[in-house]
DNA sequence: GAGTTTGAAACT
DNA sequence: CAGTTTCAAACTC
């Protein structure tokens, strides 16, 4: 649409498109050509996570592949949403966005354009029912937004925390409310987003204040109503007409600062109100979700917090973009209303910002290759809180495949107040964009910095390639789907935003040889968490290794095992030689079973008595905490208990572990949070893992695995395996199904195109 | 900080 | 698909 209109629209858009993370979808192929047509959103979400794969956030990945399948409206809205409405506009308006984009190559620019395409097309596509993917998605925009650096940059700072808040909000509405109203939570969550950029400015107005103050406070009512409105009217917006999703998006052409919403708002707070009384019914009340609105705004706080510091660029450019409001977002209480407004563009920024547009799958690398720093990034995000606690109540909550994935993604920004509980699902997306944030924001030599970050757990690790211009799967940046930032002490690196053709072009070819090449390695069992969390309810999610490990000389106990440095146990997929993984053994074993400890002296004779040691003493500390837990452990304590186990057991994982211990939860990466999962969870694992590997064999989902039986297990102590039953025995079948949704989910899945 | 070990990724 | 090489992280000194 080259009307004049359009181009104004394309203008406001275009800072979403012209991100680079836009060219990167159109790269993508599969979606440029949907925009125009935008037949499919599904197809769109699938080329969204593909792009956003290469940036994005990781974090969703692992819950996502689930989400993908749902979301394909919602990430395609981003690119396709629009085109799907507003098709030719789009094709043009991308296009020129695209020019936009390569001019700048602020990834925040590209972010921005990025997420209110997203959020926009979310909203005008998606229908009601699909609100809850939408809820999901949210929250994985915003864990894009806030990992991204670039997104903190945006300097929609009050954004980003708040949307990461929201997650966390979503995650404890759903909780509380049935799946219908979860979801109906999730897209109120997900225009929560949006507000959220409005409320971190009320944040930023109230800051100090902030927690009790939002709700207290008329005007955090009012932004709260802004976000629960906004969410209704998305889904207003979104099954009856496609006109008011031109509207919003016309609007925020208009203005960009302020969004065309008003209108909407109004319905959208009425439908809020209808949602509350829908929740009071099912047993939500409004107290809930105001608890939940509260806690959405403490994260919002802090995420803007430190995102504030860090990404004032961007909110200057938001500003500029969105709002003649004043260049501060905080500055804005006058226009927080306008804020909320603007708020609807936020979220589409932070979505874009997620700097790395591409990166979602890859989180789960990055949150591995965080571990270390990791910690210190959530830490820095949700003041100290971890997503993870987040995740584990959710899991624990969430019965429903949907809402645990939903969950799960919010999880990863969610404040960990529940207790260390390591999200296993979308620990690794947030650590990836914290790491990122992190990374940008650190000025220190690359190589430097990255072990201050390693050895402070601060920063998420960066890569050092030499040879492979980081444009391999070597390269732990563009394994993760992240650009290499300044931490990365690479050579003649080419996975940064310049040269973004270049990498989506390699990530193609790789992807082409492996579509899962990008997927996260090690898959959340969210998905198999929740399915066990059903009956064993909170047996932390057991998190595989897709591929598995073919470990030889360090028995599963060094990082050098991708299973063990994800926190997984070993599955039957590993060809692991004297697997020894403290987090779960191939056999099935699990290292927490003390129990197993026979076996595992057989095992550890063949590697070390010292690490024999360390695994009983581990072991034995797992026991302890874990008998309990053993059997539907809830995820919280089995984190702790895993988390320090795993750690004390060993020197090495300990940065890692120990900033997680601290912190846990932020950075709890899947290394991380994993580790201290997995070891709750490694008698669940084996459970999980056969559920979660679709490779697995229906034997070795029905039983333990045949290989278990095999080595170990001698002894009765299999208990696990009992464990593994009783999680998986009913939750099985279910996770199997959920973890196939998962896989095609993750960013390589979207990527296939 | 340099060198070694390790195993994944890439290549043949 | 298996074997080999390349690569960079993990680890050791």
């Amino acid at each position: 649409m080259d009307t004049p209109e359009k181009t104004q629209i394309t203008t406001s858009l275009s800072k979403f498109e012209d991100s680079p993370v836009f060219n990167y979808i159109n790269s993508l192929s599969p979606i440029k050509p949907v925009k125009s047509l935008h037949i499919t959103q599904a197809f769109h979400s699938l080329s969204f996570a593909s792009l956003p794969s290469i940036f994005t956030s990781p974090h969703v990945s692992s819950n996502k592949e689930s989400r993908f399948l749902r979301r394909h409206q919602y990430s395609d809205p981003s690119k396709s949403g629009f085109s799907s409405e507003n098709g030719n506009k789009v094709s043009s308006e991308e296009e020129a966005d695209l020019d936009v984009a390569q001019l700048y190559d602020n990834s925040d620019e590209l972010q921005e354009n990025f997420d209110p395409g997203v959020s926009i097309g979310e909203v005008s596509v998606e229908p009601p029912s699909e609100d809850l993917k939408f809820a999901v998605e949210l929250p994985r925009r915003l864990r894009y937004d806030c990992g991204s650096p670039e997104y903190e940059a945006t300097g929609t700072t009050p954004s980003c925390g708040p949307q990461t808040d929201q997650t966390s909000e979503l995650p404890g509405i759903s909780r509380k409310c049935s799946p219908e109203h979860e979801l109906h939570l999730q897209g109120i969550h997900q225009t929560e987003q949006k507000k959220e950029a409005t409320d971190c400015v009320w944040e930023n107005l109230m800051s100090d204040d902030t927690d009790l103050l939002i709700f207290h406070s008329p005007i955090d009512t009012e932004a709260f109503k802004g976000l629960m409105q906004k969410s209704l009217d998305l889904d207003a917006s979104f099954s009856p007409s496609l006109d008011e999703v031109q509207k919003v998006r016309i609007d925020p052409s208009t203005q960009p600062g302020e969004t065309g919403v008003p209108m909407e708002i109004n319905q959208t707070q009425e439908n809020l109100n209808e949602h509350v009384d829908v929740d009071n019914e099912v047993g939500m009340s409004a107290k809930v979700l105001s608890k939940g609105i509260s806690v959405l705004y403490r994260g919002m706080r802090r995420r803007c917090l430190d995102f504030e510091t860090v990404g004032a660029h961007r909110k200057d450019l938001d500003d500029s973009s969105n709002s003649s409001t004043s260049g501060g977002g905080q500055s804005e209480e006058k226009v927080a209303p306008k804020d909320k407004q603007l708020v609807l563009f936020k979220p589409g920024r932070d979505s874009s910002r997620c700097v790395l547009p591409g990166i979602g799958l890859h989180l789960n690398a990055l949150a591995i290759s965080c571990k270390d720093s990791k910690n210190v990034k959530h830490e820095t995000l949700s003041s100290g809180k971890s997503l993870s606690s987040f995740v584990a109540s959710s899991h624990s909550q969430n019965n429903g495949q949907e809402p645990n994935e939903s969950l799960s993604l919010v999880s990863t920004e969610i404040d960990i107040d529940p207790t260390e509980n390591e999200v296993p699902l979308v620990e690794d997306v947030p650590q990836a964009s914290a790491c990122l944030v992190t990374e940008e924001f650190n000025p220190s030599s690359p190589k430097k910095k990255r072990r201050k970050l390693e050895g402070e757990s601060e920063a998420c690790k960066r890569c050092n390639c030499k040879k492979s211009k980081c444009l391999k799967l070597y390269c732990e940046c563009f394994a993760a789907g992240v650009y290499c930032i300044e931490p990365c002490s690479c050579q003649e690196c080419f996975n940064k935003p310049i040269h973004e053709d270049t990498v989506l072009a390699t990530r193609k070819q790789i992807e082409s040889r492996n579509p899962l090449a990008f997927a996260p390695k090690v898959i959340r069992s969210s998905e198999t968490a929740n399915e066990v969390g059903d009956e064993s309810s909170k047996t932390p999610a057991s998190a595989r290794h897709k591929r598995g490990c073919n470990c030889k000389k360090s028995s599963c106990l060094k990082k050098y095992c991708e299973c063990y440095q994800g926190g997984v146990g070993c599955s039957i997929n590993c060809r692991c030689e004297g697997c020894k993984n403290a987090f779960g053994r191939k056999d099935g074993s699990a290292p927490t079973e003390t129990e197993t400890e026979p076996e595992d002296d057989t095992e550890r004779c063949e590697n070390n008595g010292v690490d024999k040691i360390s695994e009983k003493t581990e072991i034995q500390n797992k026991e302890e905490q874990h008998p309990n837990s053993a059997l539907p452990i809830t995820p919280l304590a089995i984190c702790r208990p895993l988390l320090q186990l795993p750690f004390s057991s060993k020197s090495k994982p300990p940065r890692s572990f120990l900033s997680i211990g601290s912190s846990s939860g932020l950075c709890t990466g899947q290394k991380y949070g994993k580790p201290n999962i997995l070891k709750p969870q490694t008698k669940f694992e084996t459970q999980a893992q056969t559920i979660y590997d679709d490779d697995m064999p229906e034997i070795l989902r029905g039983n333990y695995s045949p290989s278990t039986g095999i080595k170990t297990s001698p002894n009765s102590k299999r208990v696990s395996p009992p464990h593994s039953i009783l999680g998986s025995s009913t939750g099985q079948r279910t996770g199997r199904k959920l973890i196939l949704q998962s896989i095609p989910s993750f960013p390589s899945l979207t990527p296939q195109h």
